[in-house]
DNA sequence: ATCCATTCCTGAACATCGTTCTAAAATATT
DNA sequence: AATATTTTAGAACGATGTTCAGGAATGGAT
């Protein structure tokens, strides 16, 4: 007793979603409006709206995407000792970052809209955080894993936050990798100061 | 054999970029926008236009500005030995971004406009750098102290990032200046491992 | 068979944005 | 006084996110 659909809501979902990513990699969060992404997904933008509520939860939904990725490829990651494993998660995270800086931009550009993040969003990060800490505390029992897997991602964090908006070269010529790289050692020799000690 | 200047160019000037200030404290990038640029200078968009161009040159000033109050904050440092020192510096500058969030954005968000950024704007970053590998280097001589300064840079970079804007919590419960703290003890830590060795 | 209630979808409309540009304003010179 | 010249004001343009009035399309009731 209706006007049926005419757009199976989860294939609109996933189409709008696939165009929002597209558009990001594209030209950044200001590539991602309304317009574009009805001509994109071969909604309208009155449609979209519908469905999501506002571009914001557009992003989200890339965002959620992005996550459930990173995930796969760090489950997907060869099986290492803790330290070789802990240099291939930190160059495998920059370079998923990198291939993604639309997305990344997206990720952590633009006002904090919500107090309270999603479940999945706190659960993605803690997941990363927990496989950070899970090679430190096999290499150093007496420290507080959890807090150093932190500062580590810290630290990465700021080379690829640099890198994604092209403005790591004014800092150093090295390149994102290396930084990273370096990051993970600085880490562990710390690491190992401290047992020394 | 004109209309007479009725803005004196140098306090025009002076007045949009403090009042661009305000305006991305108010409520960052976003905020700041030629209509209201204008109400807050007392000049009309128009004009502001004439004697910047756009708005982007705007924010350049703002930066421009902004990186000098850092040198001043910075020579103010008391003199300390190096570690100590290195540690006021940290904090301090977390300290000086996380009372300018909204400058902070305007200087790493958005899209990099320019290839080639002002000699201005290189000489000040250089010059950062430079003060914390004089540090480094009374430290750990045979260290390359320059790179153990970029790594470190973008390491604190990295608590900034996030703490800039409001994110910081979803990776750690800890105060940026903690994390800031935190990431010279580890350079401190793996710089004296290097030397153990 | 016709009509209606119901739902879906489109696209025009609104306020605001950066930016441009036409004219008005205001003086110095002729 | 008239004109030339420069400065300023603000309307105008295209684009943005978002809303919403109304057209489109069906199932059920008559």
């Amino acid at each position: 007793m209706a006007r049926p659909r005419q757009y199976d809501p989860e294939t609109l979902r996933a189409a709008v979603v696939s165009a929002a990513r597209a558009l990001l990699e594209e030209g950044g969060p200001p590539a991602l409006t309304a317009r574009a992404l009805a001509q994109a997904s071969g909604a309208t933008s009155g449609t979209i709206y519908a469905s999501f509520g506002d571009l914001h939860s557009v992003l989200i939904e890339v965002n959620r995407d992005t996550f459930r990725e990173l995930g796969e490829m760090i489950d997907a990651l060869p099986d290492a000792p803790p330290e070789p494993w802990l240099y291939a998660l930190a160059e495998a995270y920059v370079d998923f970052m990198l291939e993604r800086k639309g997305v990344w931009r997206g990720l952590f550009e633009g006002d904090r809209v919500t107090d309270v993040f999603p479940q999945w969003y706190m659960a993605a990060i803690n997941a990363l955080l927990a496989k950070i800490a899970h090679p430190i505390a096999a290499l150093a029992p007496s420290e507080n894993a959890a807090e150093r897997a932190e500062e580590l991602f810290i630290s990465v964090h700021g080379v690829v936050a640099l890198a994604a908006i092209g403005r790591l070269d004014m800092v150093s010529p090295r390149s994102p990798k290396a930084l990273a790289h370096a990051a993970v050692n600085t880490m562990l020799s710390a690491l190992k100061e401290a047992s020394d000690a």
